[in-house]
RNA sequence: GGCCCAUUGGUCAAGCGGUUAAGACACCGCCCUUUCACGGCGGUAACGGGAGUUCGAUUCUCCCAUGGGUCACCA
């Protein structure tokens, strides 16, 4: 047969057959009802925080059915590879509690049995699929020119007809068998396109997240094989996912318009066809509309930002878990005390339209999560961040071990936690002011709104006079603090005060106010007492001393 | 432009033919309180538009509008 001699001449250093693959890579032996699921990025640049979101999807899907999660790299495009990319993938999901159970695992090997896992290493079994179908006439050499082909489709956009290379308009692809040898032979350079069935047919397909749809089957003649030798992503995606035996592709909702690609692949290599999640892209607010998050725009894109700012893992993880299934917060609700990896993800709950991804929501989960921390999980883990993107503060954090422990630990073991941080960023100006480095340095001094800073200066004054270190109990100084108010004619009591607010000064939180104001320049901090108790003794009356002279 | 997907308050979203249309974040107010917080209570605020189907549509169908995606030898 002919077709038989254009497939030799054109691979002519494939000796294997598509057998010889499907049989090397015989299915895995799982439990029932698990999904073999997949991450498959291309190693192109900085990590995006859609590509966390995809991979924790699809690693939840497997690990929640006992199944397998792998980590294929797409690196079919030689051109737009960044050295180092590879690494970083897998240490940000790692980082991110994202782990593969087969894959690559660094820029030369892998792990598992259905390797290479590395496009650009898998070059022989996607030739030797391409050749089978050449050999079946499924598939042809193209010879036209970049150039042809973008004169072709400018064409076609004036005539108002369908871009692209297929049907008519596909000049090589009935083009006879010896005048394709010929031009090989002659040395001109081409590729190797789909000879697409061109059927007419409505396509019914459901997908696990978007449901039910329905498109016209293919009828582009789309390219397999590249001048390079190498697959096209619609290619490799299809022989990959059967030979790897993926179950369920979870993937970007962008890949939705070209699964009708994929589905005739699938049905002319006769391969099996694996479900489809397609997930909706995360989008932001720009203005008015809404649109996909830009890595050029938008800093938060990038995976980088989260450890910048200082947001702990799992709070990006459960905001994320969030987007994933609304009902997280329910169930987190529910479940106070177990991990994220307890929450059963359920595709068909997915939104189906992309989420905007709120920051300002972000925040508050991370917040509470921080909150519900022990002192020395916030102080470890503050200590960790500051170590690479402050070392000023980490080394005062080492230096003042004790103090900021306790610092974190004011109001912890209450069911009311406070919620101060959401990020690691935020502590440092929330505490600076325990270090004379960073306090003495403020000229900011912000005052209650009932109280003057002479006021203020008037109150510690007189405080000063009497202040008393020693207490033993916050208790025993709020007291003394409120005796020492009413002598100097400021009411301690609330209800007092309202019945009759001619009679005093003012109320006892101007007082108290005055007291944060000059030991912390702010008006918002937790607990003056243990603020004061690791301060220390000196260290308060000198800041009342300078606060008053100041 | 063709094809595909989507459309409930500012945001995330429940709802799947009959509801006073949940809840969370944000915002505002009140309360609690020994300072700062936390917390509690309450409030403002939504079914894109138009035709159908139906006794009855946020829910079903169609059309339109808007937003998004995609139409590469990129993934």
């Amino acid at each position: 047969m002919s077709y038989e001699k254009l497939a030799n001449i054109i691979f002519k250093d494939i000796d294997k057959t598509p057998e010889y693959f499907i049989n090397k890579y015989p299915k895995r032996t799982l439990p029932e009802g698990a999904e073999v699921t997949r991450y498959a990025p291309s190693p192109t640049g900085f990590q995006h925080i859609g590509g966390v979101f995809a991979a924790l999807v699809a690693q939840r899907v497997a690990a929640l059915s006992n199944g397998i999660f792998f980590l294929r790299i797409e690196d079919t495009d030689q051109k737009r590879e960044v050295p180092g990319a590879i690494l970083d993938t897998i240490s940000t999901m790692n980082k991110y509690g994202i782990d593969f159970n087969e894959g690559q695992t660094s820029d030369h090997d892998y792990k598992g049995n259905y390797g290479p896992y590395k496009q650009s290493e898998r070059k022989e079994i996607y030739q030797t699929f391409a050749k089978d179908l050449i050999r079946q006439g499924k598939a042809y050499p193209c010879f036209a020119t970049p150039e042809e082909l973008e004169e072709l489709r400018n064409w076609q956009i004036e005539q108002k007809i369908t871009p692209g290379y297929y049907g008519q308009y596909a000049k090589f692809r009935d083009l006879p068998v010896d005048q394709a040898i010929e031009k090989i032979e002659f040395g001109l350079p081409y590729i190797i396109r789909l000879k697409s069935s061109n059927s007419p047919e409505r396509i019914h397909f459901t997908d696990l997240i978007k449901g039910e749809t329905s498109f016209p089957a293919n009828n582009q003649d789309v390219v397999i094989i590249k001048q390079d030798g190498l697959p096209t992503y619609h290619f490799a995606h299809v022989i990959d996912d059967a030979l790897m035996h993926t179950t369920l592709v979870s993937r970007g909702e962008e890949w939705l318009s070209s699964l009708p690609i994929h589905l005739e692949l699938f049905e002319k290599l006769q391969l099996p066809q694996p479900k489809y999640a397609h997930i909706p892209t995360i989008m932001k607010m720009d203005g008015k509309s809404k649109r996909k998050l830009s890595k050029r725009k938008d800093p938060e894109s990038a995976v980088t930002y989260y450890d910048d700012e200082g947001y702990p893992v799992d709070c990006v993880i459960e905001y994320l878990l969030n987007l994933v299934n609304s009902n997280y917060e329910t169930w987190r609700e529910e479940n106070k005390d177990k991990s994220y990896l307890d929450f059963p993800v359920a595709l068909n709950k997915m939104s189906k339209s992309g989420a905007l991804f709120d920051i300002i929501k972000l925040d508050d989960v991370s917040r509470d999560i921080i909150s519900r921390m022990t002192k020395d999980q916030v102080y470890n883990l503050y200590l960790e961040w500051a170590k690479s993107h402050d070392l000023e503060m980490h080394n005062l954090a080492l230096a003042k071990f004790e103090g900021l422990r306790e610092f974190f630990n004011i109001d912890k073991d209450t069911p009311k936690p406070r919620k101060d941080f959401a990020k690691w960023i935020e502590v440092k100006p929330k505490i600076v002011y325990l270090f004379n480095e960073f306090f003495d340095e403020e000229s900011d001094i912000e005052l209650p709104k009932s109280v003057s800073l002479d006021q203020a200066k008037e109150i510690i004054a007189e405080y000063k006079k009497v202040y008393v270190h020693s207490h033993s109990s916050q208790e025993e100084w709020f007291n003394h603090l409120k005796d020492f108010a009413a002598s100097i004619g400021y009411c301690s009591n609330k209800k007092e005060y309202k019945k009759d607010p001619e009679k005093y000064k003012g109320m006892i939180q101007d007082v108290a106010g005055a007291v944060r104001v000059a030991l912390t320049h702010r008006i918002n901090t937790p607990d003056l007492f243990v603020i004061m108790q690791i301060l220390g003794e000196s260290e308060v009356l000198s800041r009342f001393n300078r606060f008053i002279n100041n």
